[in-house]
Order: C-alpha cells, then sequence, then structure tokens
DNA sequence: GCCAACGTTGGC
DNA sequence: GCCAACGTTGGC
C-alpha cells in the first residue's frame, strides 16, 4: 500500500465536500500536469491512503484523510467543450488525462498546518509540498512521514 | 492582490 | 532544440 498527499482548494473542493458528496467519494478530475498524472494513472492503487490537502486557503495544510476507492480511468471532464477543464487533444480512443476515486476516510479535529509541517522541517524535509516552488498536485508521501504526520493530528 | 516559481507553448 | 513569452499555482 502507497501513501500519497493531494492538494485541492477548499472553495473549490475541500474535505467537507468530500465527506458531503454521494457515497463520500469523488471523481479526482482536472489533473493537467504529466508528473500528477503518472502517479494517478501508474502508481495508485485502490486501498492507497491519501493526505487532503488544502491550498490557496487561509491556513493551508492537511485536513484529512481519503482513500482511493477506484483506479485511474479516463477524465471525461477532458472530453467536454466548454468545460473548464476540456483538452482536445485528449480523444477518447487515446485519452491524455485521467482520474482516480477518493472516498472520505476521516477530517482532522485540527487541521495540520502548513507552518506546522515547516517546524518539522528536520523530519519531513524529503516532503515534496515543502521543497520551494513546488506546485505538483499529487505526491507521494512515505511511510515515516504518513505515520508522523497522521500522529501530529 | 502581489509575485516568485514553475510548466507549457510556439517562433525560429 | 533553444528560449522568451505566457499562463498558472499557491503562499503570503
Amino acid at each position: 500500500m502507497n501513501y500519497w498527499l493531494m492538494k485541492s482548494e477548499p472553495d473549490v473542493f475541500g474535505i467537507a465536500d468530500l465527506r458531503a458528496a454521494p457515497k463520500k467519494t469523488t471523481a479526482w478530475d482536472g489533473v493537467r500536469n504529466y508528473q500528477a498524472r503518472n502517479f494517478m494513472r501508474d502508481d495508485m492503487k485502490k486501498g492507497d491512503l491519501v493526505l487532503f490537502y488544502h491550498s490557496n486557503c487561509e491556513v493551508p495544510g492537511i485536513y484529512g484523510i481519503g482513500k482511493i476507492s477506484r483506479e485511474a480511468y479516463p477524465d471525461e471532464t477532458a472530453f467536454q467543450r466548454g468545460h473548464v477543464h476540456y483538452d482536445p487533444k485528449s480523444r477518447r480512443e487515446a485519452p491524455t488525462w485521467y482520474v482516480v476515486d477518493v472516498t472520505f476516510v476521516r477530517e482532522f479535529a485540527q487541521p495540520v498546518s502548513l507552518e506546522t509541517l515547516k517546524a518539522h522541517h528536520a523530519r519531513l524535509s524529503e516532503m515534496l509540498i515543502l521543497r520551494r516552488g513546488n506546485r505538483l498536485s499529487v505526491t507521494p508521501i512515505s511511510t515515516r512521514e504518513w505515520d508522523f504526520i497522521t500522529s501530529l493530528a
């Protein structure tokens, strides 16, 4: 089993939206970065656990946990002309972009803020999210990082 | 709202 | 293949 961190803007879709979603599950659509896509398409397995990160908000940080409930399949939004995530170069015969399904597991009583993560830089220096300028929306997390971060929550 | 960092695009 | 221009991300 693998661990991941996935970013989302809570104004668009946050952990509360995941909890409230039908079957507490959503298709993680709109990823339009090849490295992030490769993680989702090639490496994410059913049952993998996800740190749900809120970006572009008052207190950026990790707000809860989700799990991968369905492995990669084509991102329908890429085929829909006029959709914000429409991409004409993705075709049904040869999809460029993929989604996975993410299911709610729990919301932290107290989020683990970016500030807190930075304060533990010595233990978390490998975390891609903490690297200067990193914008990847899907990143792998080591078992050690997972255990430490969930112990902070 | 600002702006640094980064990925992508497209002319050459 | 280079690289300047541009768009996006995301912390602050």
